[in-house]
DNA sequence: TTTTGTGAAGTTTTTCACAGCG
DNA sequence: CGCTGTGAAAAACTTCACAAAA
């Protein structure tokens, strides 16, 4: 069976939803109320949860809690994948400090810096090192996931230290412009700025196509 | 003519790559060239060049300052945009701090946070004000445009006094969780949290497909 | 009756492949 | 010859519409 990005993206907001919802005391809910609450129809929810199986019942909905279970099985990790955060300014800070992140399915394992007063300490509890010690640090530790959160500039190299290291799998890229890799190392690029831009290219449109919830 | 939101984000990096080749010294380029650099194919890159007429050379290639210049165009804006960013935390303050946000396209205009030792304070020269402030300070100074860092619990009242203020008009959303908003505002999410949990699921996969970048 | 699950239809986006032009 | 520009084909993704189940 094949799943798209965009379905699993999506299979992220419909757990996050549901949480929500069970906080919230709701125990059933329908693909129409999902569809409304994240901008999406409600054919497109049905769609995607249909890939897994069958998992509502008919005339009634979807149980909250069991929909949620379901969803957090399909992205379940096999084991705790260990990360390392290159680059510890404002982003990379927010980053470790976000909630969200705090997270069974990973764990921070190195911080990597170029700035002296970075090196050597321990910042939110995680050591950070020499941005010259990715390959060394990396290989010891088996890290297979870097988060890349340093300045455009250093972006390129980081990668291909972390790709000399032998362990890396997949990169995610908060850093702007282009990076090259290997065709087996997986790369998600997040770039806000871009994003801005393309919210600043809609709005100037004469006619507004209107809410875009991706 | 109709240019898809893919589009855009592709032309974004399209200048942001003629721009770095144009500071090393090259004078052409291919769709070729640009594609393998970007991760994408080169027909891909001649498709989307094309919507906006025809700029490239045959036999030949692209002028790189002069793609620029014809990106840049498309992409320019009517106005320098009014910006309001409410959240001014570690991500708040990386984007304060990135230099890529510091174009003559935008300007920050207003802070928001609920913290009471950033209320009433300038913060990178921008002065600070409570969340509650929202509809009175973007309805004065005409702001169209939030960029919402706050934590998720926030997210959808700071928008719902953001809306109250008549003048909003687009946001960027660095926050999870759903977020309802009326038709004609123009939400464009950023999830860096749901970009993670994909890269997790299709490391986990037996058949890694590889590089991808969108 | 309500709402799911899903094949089929529709739409959008990507890729191919080649004519056309420097 | 080499590389763009672009219709046509293919692939991917979304929406429709309805049978089936609760």
């Amino acid at each position: 069976m094949k799943v798209a990005e965009l379905t699993i993206e999506r299979l992220v907001q419909y757990r996050r939803l549901l949480e929500t919802l069970k906080e919230e005391g709701y125990r059933v809910v329908s693909s129409q109320q999902i569809g409304d609450l994240l901008g999406i129809k409600a054919s497109q929810v049905r769609k995607d949860l249909s890939y897994f199986g069958e998992i509502g019942k008919r005339g009634v909905g979807y149980h909250v809690g069991r929909l949620r279970d379901h969803i957090a099985e399909i992205l379940a990790s096999p084991k705790i994948w260990r990360i390392a955060l290159a680059g510890v300014g404002n982003m990379g800070t927010a980053l470790l400090s976000n909630p969200a992140f705090h997270t069974k399915k990973i764990r921070f394992e190195a911080l990597f810096d170029a700035d002296q007063r970075k090196i050597g300490r321990d910042i939110s509890g995680i050591h950070c090192w020499n941005y010259t010690d990715i390959p060394s640090v990396m290989a010891y530790r088996g890290i297979e996931i870097l988060i890349l959160a340093v300045p455009a500039k250093a972006a390129q190299s980081c990668v291909d230290l972390a790709i000399s290291s032998g362990v890396l799998r997949g990169v995610l890229a908060l850093t702007q412009g282009p990076l090259v890799v290997p065709d087996e190392i997986f790369v998600v690029r997040v770039d806000i700025m871009a994003e801005l831009e393309k919210l600043l290219f809609f709005l100037k449109q004469p006619i507004s196509t209107g809410s875009v919830v991706p």
